[in-house]
DNA sequence: CCCTATGTTCCCAA
DNA sequence: CTTGGGAACATAGG
C-alpha cells in the first residue's frame, strides 16, 4: 500500500530515529519472508529510498532493504509491551525496535551487498522531465495511467496518486502515451511533482491502514480530488466522478474534465 | 457466498 | 526480442 510519499516518509523519520545506532538483534517472525543474516551488530550509516522500496544502509556496505507492497507497515517501538497482530520482523536496537507488520505477507524482505541490482526507472521526484517522457513513451501503446504506474520507467507512483496526478493534468486515465504531445507531457509532469510532495508533507494518504513510522494516520486523504469519490460531485465542473477497472485496478476520474482530446 | 483492496512477479500470447 | 494482460500470491473487511 505504501507508494512513494508513504516510503519517504518512514525514510525521513527513520533517519531521525536510527541513524547511527548499532542493530543488536533480528527475529523472522513469519519464516515465509526468509533469512536474513549478516546484519546484527552492524551500524546504521544512512536510510534511503528508491521507488517504493525502503534501503536501511549499514556499515560494512551492507543494506537491508523492505518493501511493503499491499499492507505492509513499519512501526517504530519503544515500550516494552508484547508483539502486535500480523508481526513479520523485528529490527532491534538499544533504545527501541523496528517492526514489519503485514497481514497480507507480501511484504519482502532482503539484505543486499552495495553493488548488485540497482533498479530501473528513474524517481519522479528527482526527474521528472516532460521530453524524456515524450521520448520513452513514443514506442509505448499504454495507457497513461499504467504507464506511471510502471515502475521500470518511473519508481514510486501507485493506484492512488496515478488517478490524482491525471486528474489534475486533466488526462484521460485511458489515453494512449504515444499520442500526448510535449504541453501535455508537462502537465503530467507539473501534477506529478505537485501532488507527490505535497503528499510527503501530509506524511502520506491514509484511506485504509497507512500510518506512518509513529503509528499516526497522514493527512493527505483530506486532499484526494477523485481517488475514493465514486459517485460525488467534481470539485470542478460538479458532475459524477466514475470509477472503472483499467488492467485490473480500480480507476477514478471525471469523464468531463479528462476528456480524450486532452489540452 | 460475493466482491474489493494503496503491489509485484510470473506466465503466456501477440 | 519486446510489449501487455491476467492470474497468482494471502488475508481482511464490507
Amino acid at each position: 500500500m505504501p507508494e512513494l510519499p508513504e516510503v519517504e516518509t518512514l525514510c525521513r523519520q527513520l533517519r531521525q530515529v536510527i541513524a547511527g545506532a548499532k542493530i543488536t538483534k533480528t527475529r523472522i517472525v513469519d519464516s515465509k519472508l526468509g533469512t536474513i543474516e549478516g546484519i546484527e551488530g552492524k551500524q546504521v550509516c544512512g536510510v534511503n529510498r528508491h521507488g517504493k522500496a525502503l534501503a536501511i544502509e549499514l556499515e560494512g556496505d551492507l543494506s537491508l532493504v523492505l518493501h511493503f507492497r499491499m499492507t505492509g507497515r513499519l512501526l517504530w517501538q519503544n515500550n516494552g509491551n508484547g508483539l502486535l497482530p500480523h508481526t513479520r520482523l523485528v529490527v532491534s536496537f538499544p533504545h527501541g525496535r523496528l517492526v514489519l507488520i503485514d497481514p497480507r505477507r507480501f511484504a519482502t524482505v532482503t539484505v543486499h551487498k552495495k553493488g548488485n541490482s540497482l533498479p530501473l526507472g528513474s524517481d519522479p521526484l528527482a526527474d521528472c522531465d516532460p521530453s524524456r517522457l515524450l521520448e520513452i513513451a513514443q514506442h509505448s501503446t499504454l495507457p497513461i495511467k499504467s504507464f506511471l504506474m510502471d515502475q521500470r520507467r518511473l519508481r514510486g507512483i501507485g493506484n492512488i496518486y496515478a488517478c490524482e496526478i491525471l486528474y489534475h493534468a486533466r488526462m484521460d486515465p485511458w489515453r494512449k502515451v504515444n499520442s500526448l504531445s510535449l504541453d501535455e507531457w508537462k502537465e503530467i509532469a507539473e501534477a506529478t511533482g505537485k501532488i507527490l510532495i505535497r503528499a510527503i508533507a501530509c506524511r502520506g494518504t491514509s484511506v485504509s491502514d497507512w500510518r506512518d513510522l509513529f503509528g499516526r494516520e497522514g493527512e493527505h486523504q483530506n486532499c484526494l480530488s477523485v481517488y475514493g469519490r465514486e459517485g460525488a460531485a467534481c470539485y470542478s465542473c460538479g458532475k459524477e466522478i466514475k470509477r472503472k477497472k483499467l488492467n485490473g485496478r480500480g480507476t477514478y476520474y471525471c469523464p468531463t474534465c479528462q476528456h480524450a482530446e486532452g489540452g
